[in-house]
Parts: structure tokens; sequence; C-alpha cells
DNA sequence: GTAGGGTTAG
């Protein structure tokens, strides 16, 4: 038997392999404030610490620092409250739309329809205008601004304040922000102007759609579907977009009785045609992935033929689909020359292209081919992302080699890629795996300090590596922590812990949903 | 919950 290399025999060092990447170097945090402690100070709630932190420190420039470092918009929120309160300070309104650019941009929009309700309690007297110039000058982006718009409007007419919010339902016109009927209605309720309610659009409706396709649970496409009719119905008529966003939700429903037809997805692609409106190439996308994912590689290069004789470009995105389809079914010569092939078409492999194809040798261990593949891409200019980071951390932790791995991980960050969940779950996972529950447990406290709080994912990994070694009052405090940190618990935790989660009351029901029978 | 397709985690 051939044993399997060692990746990291290539000597992996992405910023080796990139010195490109290298001069993009950017500093983690202030040198003179240690940001990483200060969040985790908040995360945690030691605000007596923090407070003794801060003793030389304006309270100010802790926010400024928290609204540049790119922190957990929702930390950012809670120290902004704080010390509110507890040096009886009013930030300023261009930080307090900063703030409100970051809770958009990482849709967190309950959190900012209580910030705005907060804003507005003690009779505001900062006029329309100045909150308006404070949003465009506060965030670049066009589509925070809107939406900040639209909570700020229902929370003028949520505080009886209905003149004001009219003033700026004006005032976003002048801005060109686009508000929705989330907060246009409940204004022209408030203004009794009922008979010019706007009905839902069909942004609205493919919003809502999309919504349901996304969502995990049996009959989500039922509910997608009986959406369509209630816009038909409306007399709102779907257009491309709708029928894409229904398409690639049947293609990727895992709950249908015949999991290997594409039915659905076909019926609907039908009533496309019959509404009058052509299938473009995102629809094509969507229906090869479909066929990709239930393992009908035959139907999808067919597919593939038919769209090219049909006279219709395909993308990089369809290529990369066939390409990761490739890769997965161990047919990696075929992924490789795809690639080649398409710079002929006027196509260039993007860094997802080159993501599928080093997570397929990665599989493979083909660490030759990887080596030239990375070399490629330095070549090409096509720069490594966070996922390809994840990808070798990945493929590390798999061969056992969880340390160099994190060693992965500090330099993605050097180099000014932020790590994701995925990036930390995997690498603790390694670290268990490895039996290595210390480390596992080092990286939590450490994605925590960064400001990312551990989700769901993160707490199975460490309680099944923490049961697999027996430490189960470890496991359960961590389950514990879990649940008082309002996280909700899948499938995944239950057949975990099984014992625990029943002792705590947790069944799931048919569709595999947890719900607790003792209420809490 | 702010309109659509591809790559990474339990």
């Amino acid at each position: 038997m051939i044993p399997r290399p060692n990746l990291f025999l290539v000597k992996f060092s992405l910023v080796n392999i990139f010195p490109g990447n290298k001069h993009s170097l950017r500093p983690f945090s202030s040198d003179n404030t240690p940001l990483p402690i200060v969040t985790e100070l908040i995360s945690n709630q030691h605000w007596g610490r923090l407070k003794t932190h801060l003793q030389n420190e304006n309270p100010i420039t802790l926010l400024q620092q928290l609204l540049d470092s790119r922190s957990d918009p929702c930390l950012t929120l809670r120290y902004y409250k704080w010390s509110e309160k507890e040096f009886n300070i009013s930030h300023s309104l261009e930080h307090s739309c900063m703030l409100l650019h970051s809770l958009a941009n990482s849709k967190e929009y309950s959190r900012m329809r209580s910030f705005l309700h907060y804003f507005l309690k003690n009779d505001n007297p900062i006029s329309v205008s100045s909150i308006f110039h404070a949003i465009s000058i506060s965030g670049d982006s066009f589509f925070a601004g809107s939406i900040i718009a639209d909570v700020l409007i229902l929370a003028y007419v949520n505080h009886m304040k209905s003149d004001l919010g009219f003033e700026a339902f004006k005032r976003a016109g002048d801005y060109g922000f686009k508000l929705s009927v989330i907060s246009c209605n409940p204004l022209l309720s408030a203004l009794d102007m009922k008979a010019w309610a706007i009905m839902p659009d069909v942004i609205a409706y493919n919003t809502l759609i999309g919504g349901y396709c996304k969502k995990g649970q049996i009959g989500k496409m039922y509910k997608a579907d009986a959406i369509l009719k209630e816009m038909i119905v409306n007399e709102v008529r779907p257009n491309e977009i709708t029928f894409n966003i229904l398409i690639d939700g049947f293609c990727k429903d895992e709950n249908l009785s015949a999991a290997m037809k594409l039915d659905d997805a076909f019926c609907m692609l039908d009533e496309m045609v019959g509404s009058g409106l052509k299938p473009n190439v995102v629809t094509y996308n969507a229906l090869i992935n479909g066929y990709c994912k239930k393992g009908k590689m035959k139907e999808a290069t067919d597919l593939f033929d038919d769209v090219v004789r049909q006279g219709i470009a395909p993308t990089v995105i369809t290529y990369n689909t066939l390409i990761d389809a490739y890769c997965k079914d161990g047919r990696m010569e075929d992924a490789l020359a795809l690639r080649e092939s398409i710079v002929d078409r006027g196509i260039f492999p993007n860094v997802s292209t080159y993501n599928c194809l080093i997570a397929g040798l990665c599989r493979e261990g083909n660490i030759a081919v990887l080596r030239k593949l990375i070399n490629e891409m330095q070549n090409k200019g096509v720069k490594v992302d966070f996922v390809t980071y994840n990808i070798m951390v990945g493929a590390l932790c798999k061969d056992g080699e969880s340390r160099k791995a994190a060693r992965l991980l500090d330099e993605m960050i050097k180099i000014g890629l932020r790590p994701n969940h995925v990036t930390y779950n995997t690498l603790m996972d390694g670290c268990c795996r490895e039996e290595n529950l210390r480390a596992a447990l080092n990286v939590k406290t450490r994605m925590e300090k960064e400001g990312m709080r551990a989700n769901v994912v993160t707490y199975n990994v460490l309680i099944k590596g923490l049961s697999k070694k027996g430490k189960l009052e470890e496991a359960n405090g961590l389950l514990n922590e879990m649940l008082e940190k309002g996280l909700v618990p899948n499938r995944t935790t239950y057949e975990i812990v099984k014992e625990e989660m029943v002792d705590k009351g947790f069944v799931p029901d048919i569709e595999g949903h947890l719900y607790n029978i003792s209420g809490s």
C-alpha cells in the first residue's frame, strides 16, 4: 500500500507560495489597545474589568476602534449601550450611524430595530435631515443605507411620530434610498392613507420565496410554491428571478420522496416557459448543479451541451459546477482538462475554480499537482481567499496535522484574510480527532477573543470531542453554556449527547427538529 | 427580511 503523502511536506505555506500577498499585510489590531482583550471582556460582560482597562482611555476612542476593526457589530452595540450608561455620555451621531451600517451589513435587522428604538426613546432632538446626512457619510453601502432608512421610518411610526416618519420618507427619496413595504405600509396606515397601501412587489415576493427555499424543513417548497400562487392571484407577475429561485430550491430540496428525480424543478421550468419567460444561464446552472449533486453526471453534461446548442453562453459558474462535480466524482483529469479548455472560450478560472480543484487534489492526496496548481494561480494573478485556507486547514486536520493547520490560521490572519466559523470549527475538529482537547478549547477562546461567537457546530464539535474521551461533565457544561447563550441545539447535538438532551427535555419531531417538552 | 446560480465545517 502506498502511504498517503503528508500534506505538509509540500511546505504548504500559502504566503511563501504567494509573495504577492505579503504586501497586503495588515495589522490585526492597533498597537496601543489590546483589542482582543477588550472584545473578550465585552463578550463575557466583565464590565468591572473593562472599566479598569478604560481608566486611562477615552470610551469614545474605544468605540471608534471597535467600529474600525470590523469587530462583531453585536458586541460593539453592547459596548455602545454600556458605555453611554456607565460614563453618562451620548455617542456621536456619526458613530451611531457607523454602527447601524455594520449591523445592516451583518443582517442584524432585529438589533437595528431595537437600537433605533433606544436611539429615539429619549425624545431625541436630532433632526431628520442630520440623521440622513450622517447615514450617508458614515458608510458606503447604498444597500445598508436603504435598510437603515427603512427601519428608522418604522421606528418613528412606532413612537407615534408619523410626521417625522413622513419627513424621513421624503428624505429617503432625496438620497435615493429604496424603501420597502415593511416601513411604507405602517407609515401609510399611520397617516390614514390605507387606500394607498403598497402591495408587495415582485422583489418582496421573491425575497419571501427565497426565504422559504433556504430553510431546510420538509414542505418548504410546498410553501414557496403557495406563495407563487398567491402572487399571481394578487396580480404581481413572477419574473425570471422568481422561477430561478424556485427551480434552485427544488433542485436543493433533499426531502423529496423520490430524491433521484428532478421532476418538480422541471415542472417549474415548464411553468416558466409557459408564462412566456425565457430560462437563462442562471436557470440552467441551477439545474446542472441539481443533476451534479444527485450524481447524475451524464444528465448534467447532456444539459450543458444542450445549453451551448441553444446559444446560451455558459459562465464561469457553469464550469465551476461541472469541475466541482468531476472532482467529487474522482475524475480529476477531466476536471483539470475542463479548467484548461475554458480559457479558449474567453472564460478565466477564478478563485472558486481553483478552490474546487484544490479540494479535489487534497482528497486524492495528489501533492505534486496541488503544488503546480497553486503556482499556476500565482502566475495568473488569482488570489487565494479564506475558502482556500479553509480547504487546506481541513486537509491538514484530516492528515492529523492540526498544529500545522493552526499555523495556516495564523498566516491567513497575517495576510488580512478573516477566518470564519468554518475555519475555527474545522481546526477544533482536527484538534479533537487528535484528542488534543485543550488545543480545541483554546481555539474556541481565540475565536471568541477575535469577536466571533461560537455557533452550534462549534459546540457540537467540542461536545463530541469531550464525550468521546469520557469527559461527560465538561461536555454537559458546554451543552449548558450553549443553551444559556440562546443557541438552538440541532439533530447532530442530539445524536452526540442523546441522554443529556433527553434529560433536558429535548425530543426530535418527525422532521428531526428538536423541541423542548419541558417548555423552556 | 431586503430578489437568482458554483467552492469550505459538525
